[in-house]
DNA sequence: CTTGCTTTTGACACCGGTGTCTCTTACAGG
DNA sequence: CCTGTAAGAGACACCGGTGTCAAAAGCAAG
């Protein structure tokens, strides 16, 4: 059976993954030049905001733009410039609020701006994973990537980003004194004044449940928890001080062998809110009363912090806001700010939020 | 002062976004047809998988390909295709793990896919929000948009993306029937599963906290709690029915009103588990042991469910797989797909996990 | 009114792919 | 062997912007 005359054949264009398209199609650079009576140029000239164009023009074209409602096409700007206007989030998924919370901050930082912003998990220890990133870089080629902790403190990767001529940021970690390069927060310090708080309440006993080894955000913990007992004239016995990867069960295990020794401390900090409320649970099945019988305090203020009982005393870890400091260090030419970066910190403020997991010990 | 002979004038690729590039430039197109000794449109259909090329040409092609490590721009692509290779996922942060969990299944269905993962919270409530997405979309023109709940339930969002020719996926919610455009779970079924056992148990006097109004997912899951009591013969008193946001202060709140009344529940089922660890929290304020004295259930099995004490029981929602299966309805034809799309289902199986906080009455 | 410079603007190629249409080739049938 | 037809491959325009460089315009000085 021959087909209709003027079908030479099946089209090619069903191979495109192409959908209709029913309102109407958007001005280009084209119809906004005419309008104006310029070059397209000009107009291009205008969208970038060009110094070598007179206000006259300027005005022209801003309201050819605004009358015919233009938007430059991304993809088009991404051809030319060979650059994506996208923010690439590189992450190893430590803690689903950290990530989410982060990515807020950097949506609201990106809000009013061209960008968007691109999420791409990495599996930290897949050896293909330099690789995996660098495909994806090179595919993507967004303006800049931020690094989230653990995988903020591989400078492979850092490197890699230097390599490709891609922006990075990194966060949480890495050398402090690197403006340009990292944000991260005063954790050390203010675990230090947590403990304290502890010490003052008369603890003596005070156990600790350590972050995974190699971390930087552990190491920063750990070193904020013997500065306060040092600053106390105290010393951390090897017993009172319990391995952790920052996961609950870490938690059940490290209460577990805490509270079964024949003097158990009467306050623990615990690296994360995570392992806190695996030693809180543990003290509940031992019936040990919580904040009576032992303390404890956690670190990130993540929501388990506040739907277990009792609510408990954390460190909270500024990190929406690093996420807005972080993409203005990314890209403030993109993004109007009105205090220039330079005048920001780079360390942001953890803080101390009591609650109800921590009181004196029992005397 | 002159300057130097050859500068022409402040070079105007300094106001471009651009950043060194150290390392080589890639292959383009043009590079593997000359290699191949073709055109480059031949290159072209042999990337896109054309079916009017032979053999011949075909394994040329891949092996210039091969030869100088192509990848074709995605940018250029997207440019001539208008479409971007982009997926993009709408949600309006219901709750962190939830909305990570199931990027995390959309992105190990799209590992192997030329396709990235575009995160855009969007402001329900915002009277612009239509607008905002509107201009998300056509700027970005992703292939297609996944909406989580609750924004999966505005019909104008899903209108709006028929109309831009932006194909979609809304999940666990809307008309179950349309295969094509959503992925739920069978919440009801479930749910109805889990309070019976509470019934079996031995539990009359069954409290429930709702979840939002207008909200399906909490429409859902009080049916299937209607549906276990009546499949017992019973009934839900009124003041056993506490309203609630899926906020954790809600539930403390209805905790307060459930377990201040004179005949106060055995049992209480909460739309999620943000609410349930509220009601716990009460619980233990008043003495209240669980499970002994109260049997709890919630919903969602998010990271809080096994963080509190006792354990939570719970209903596991299949959000990573659902995040899977969403991008397999959305994207078929850019996933090698093994099994074909149709033979899955588009209801996902969730279940009840049963932990700690269950037990029989106690007479 | 020129001249000589600087500032603004425009013409045109190009970024790296795809769509359309035409031309070439391969093969079956006469 | 010739012809008719369909499949395969290529030429060229185009997607919507930006870079380069030359031309035009503006302006102060001669």
């Amino acid at each position: 059976m021959p087909d209709q005359p003027g079908m030479h054949r099946k089209s090619e264009t069903s191979m495109a993954p192409r959908t209709r398209e029913k309102s109407g199609k958007q001005p280009t650079i084209n119809d906004v030049a005419a309008l104006a009576g310029v070059s397209k140029k000009t107009v291009s000239r205008v969208i970038n905001r060009s110094e070598f164009i007179t206000d006259k023009t300027r005005q022209a074209v801003e309201q050819a733009i605004k009358m015919l409602g233009f938007v430059p096409n991304p993809q088009a700007r991404a051809l030319a410039f060979r650059r994506n206007f996208l923010i690439a989030l590189l992450h190893d998924n430590p803690n689903a609020q950290t990530v989410l919370n982060f990515q807020q901050g950097v949506l609201d930082a990106i809000k009013d701006s061209d960008l968007a912003l691109l999420v791409r998990p990495v599996d930290r220890g897949s050896d293909r994973m330099l690789d995996d990133v660098r495909v994806f870089l090179e595919k993507q080629r967004p303006i800049g990537a931020m690094l989230l902790p653990p995988i903020s403190e591989n400078d492979e990767l850092a490197a890699l980003c230097e390599d490709l001529g891609v922006r990075y940021v990194r966060v949480g970690s890495a050398q402090l004194d690197d403006a340009k390069h990292c944000v991260s927060s005063n954790d050390r310090e203010v675990v230090a004044e947590a403990v304290g708080k502890l010490v003052e309440l008369g603890h003596r006993r005070i156990g600790f449940v350590r972050g995974p080894v190699g971390f930087r955000s552990a190491a920063e913990r750990e070193s904020g928890f013997h500065e306060a007992l040092s600053n106390a004239g105290l010393t951390l016995p090897a017993e009172y001080s319990a391995p952790g990867n920052y996961r609950y069960t870490a938690g059940i295990e490290a209460g577990e062998a805490l509270l079964s020794l024949a003097a158990p401390p009467t306050a623990i900090f615990c690296s994360n809110d995570e392992m806190a409320a695996g030693v809180m649970s543990v003290a509940h099945g031992k019936g040990i009363a919580v904040p009576t019988d032992l303390s404890i305090i956690g670190f990130d203020d993540s929501p388990t912090a506040t739907h277990i009982w009792p609510a408990l005393s954390t460190v909270r870890w500024p990190i929406r806001e690093m996420g807005v400091r972080a993409a203005r260090i990314l890209v403030p030419d993109f993004l109007d700010i009105i205090s220039r970066p330079a005048d920001e910190p780079n360390v942001m403020a953890s803080t101390f939020v009591e609650r109800q997991s921590v009181a004196g010990p029992k005397r």
